[in-house]
DNA sequence: CTGTTAGCGCTTTCAG
DNA sequence: CTGAAAGCGCTAACAG
């Protein structure tokens, strides 16, 4: 069973190469017969057609490249599930890279869609600053880019994630309506995303009248796991020992929020009696976690099925010259009540 | 910031396509100032060479395709970081698809990454059987195949993956060791892989003289989430009636443990006070559940390197015309021992 | 309805 | 050291 080529067909059934390759595409100024024919040998030889010769004429791979900054993080691994299922139904193939939150490997992520000839790119971009530029160009001109995820900033194309701010102050308000009023907010560094959701939480306070006190303000290093841990609890102790333990927690990320319960756990720490906990998660697990997790998730297999399809659409359109029209599309994070507030 | 070519850059500088091919493969038979001149042109206009054109030439694509069920279970996803780092390092890249448990997606799955041209083919297989004949004939021609977690077939191929009936046995060692001697296995339907953990639960209760009941094995359809729950919890109301509750747990699969241990929880069955918990799971919050998870934890990651380079190395040795001698990877699985057993 | 031809961008002999 | 030419497998314009 080696490769066979239009050409072999051709010889065998003698015939010119240009009429196999319309008759397998069904083209209408085909004789049934001859295309029935040419079917029938194709299909006991097991015919494929070349992917790569038909792109290289066409200009078109039906790939879009897709980079995020680490495929098993439950919230990317599921945007990745909506991704492929979505392509897949509409004759597209994505390759995946890993940027590691790394500028630099982004950079050479993006030359390597960029040679593989990809019809566009998908990236939930590392920083809200670096490539950005790079994209732009490539945007303008020959690869179209979709961003997700991490959509604050001036890109000039459709951006899919959500309303961070909201979902953030629809959380707080959650642990304010339950009389919590003292709430340490975890979070990650300076970004965009991690910037509205502070936002978010403080509008909250202000809104029902409560302080926002600088101490209850954690800002993690992620990218160093292990401590991460280590920093929450030399907070928390810090806090008790100035008599100021927050009764509550929200914390802005997948990791921390994760981190964070099994943190109290270990610490014989009492959810929610003594530390109510919120927080963005993904986990598919979080109601295995006890008490189970009360969080806010976001439609992440959703935020990839639209990242796909608006890029199918610029595709579309810039076939057809039509204009487009970019739109930032901000989906609804859900908030699963759970037990640990 | 159009796409340039190699004909761009020849005419440009007033040179042949050759030789800028040539100078920008730093070919010894070129100048070293021309070679300077073109690199400098070729950098500063952006130039990125056309892979499809590249792999047309010369039959490599060096894409390598992937196909798992699910890219979002955690297991899989680390599957796929370990793939992509390996991967990127050696200069290929990877087209992952999903075929969602179902042979028919699976199979086309093969044929799409076929007829892109991949180099090779990782795969673990929807079952021992459907397409591996299929795959066995690719194998032997065209495309290598590498097998990954679900070895458990006759494909004649390197398979990497684990010592399923030893991680098994020693699990349910350690739970004997423990004392606990009424253990309840629960699995997933009929494969290799949970065949061969149900052996390594069996050959160690009957090295401890323990005699295997058959009201100790809770056979689960896996392919509707929303009723596992329920068919544990049935198995356990039935066991307590008839009061053979068992005083352990030992689940077979990722989802099954992660669901126990929730179901559990939400039962207010004390762990491990009333019932033991040890499984199979590759959750990166097993730490998070309370009490932490005693896991099962396979090494995903290497798998998913260990594959790409074993497919690289077929790929080379096939360059080569050198002989290949296949074998069959069998990684050692993590006892993780926290607190629910 | 079928065939001839040119060419996508690149690599690779072979000549000069 | 540089260039001309062929060809990978396919599509598409054009001819017959």
């Amino acid at each position: 069973m080696k490769k066979i080529t239009l050409k072999d067909i051709a010889i065998a059934l003698n015939l010119s190469v240009s009429t196999v390759s319309k008759a397998l595409s069904d083209s209408h100024e085909i004789n049934k017969d001859t295309k029935k024919k040419i079917a029938a040998y194709a299909r006991k030889h097991n015919y494929q057609y070349n992917t790569l010769a038909r792109s290289l004429k066409t200009g078109k791979t039906n790939i879009i490249g897709v980079i995020v900054s680490t495929i098993s993080n439950s919230f990317f691994s599921q945007i990745l599930e909506g991704i492929e299922e979505s392509s897949l139904m509409q004759q597209y193939n994505v390759i995946i890279m890993q940027s590691r939150e790394n500028p630099a490997i982004e950079k050479k992520c993006i030359d390597i869609l960029y040679s593989k000839g990809v019809d566009g790119i998908l990236i939930s971009p590392v920083s809200d600053s670096a490539n950005l530029n790079y994209l732009q160009q490539l945007h303008q001109t020959d690869c179209p880019i979709v961003i997700f995820d991490r959509i604050n900033n001036h890109l000039n194309t459709f951006k899919i994630g959500i309303d961070n701010k909201k979902a953030a102050k629809r959380a707080t308000q959650e642990l304010i309506n339950r009389n919590y009023r003292n709430i340490l907010h975890i979070t990650g560094l300076n970004n965009g995303v991690t910037n509205e959701r502070l936002t978010g939480f403080q509008e909250a306070l202000k809104q029902n009248n409560i302080t926002f006190q600088e101490h209850n303000l954690l800002r993690c290093d992620l990218s160093q796991i292990e401590i991460v841990e280590n920093q929450i609890l030399n907070k928390l102790t810090k806090l008790k020992q100035a008599n100021k333990s927050p009764d509550a927690i929200f914390t802005a990320t997948d990791l921390l929020t994760n981190r964070t319960i099994g943190l109290l756990a270990q610490q014989k720490i009492k959810i929610p009696d003594e530390i109510a906990l919120i927080g963005f998660s993904n986990t598919n697990y979080a109601f295995s976690f006890n008490p189970p997790l009360t969080c806010i998730s976001q439609p992440a297999k959703n935020i990839g099925k639209l990242a796909i399809e608006k890029m199918i659409n610029i595709l579309d359109l810039r076939m057809k010259k039509r204009e487009i029209v970019y739109e930032t599309i901000a989906l609804e994070a859900e908030l699963i009540i759970r037990e640990s507030i």
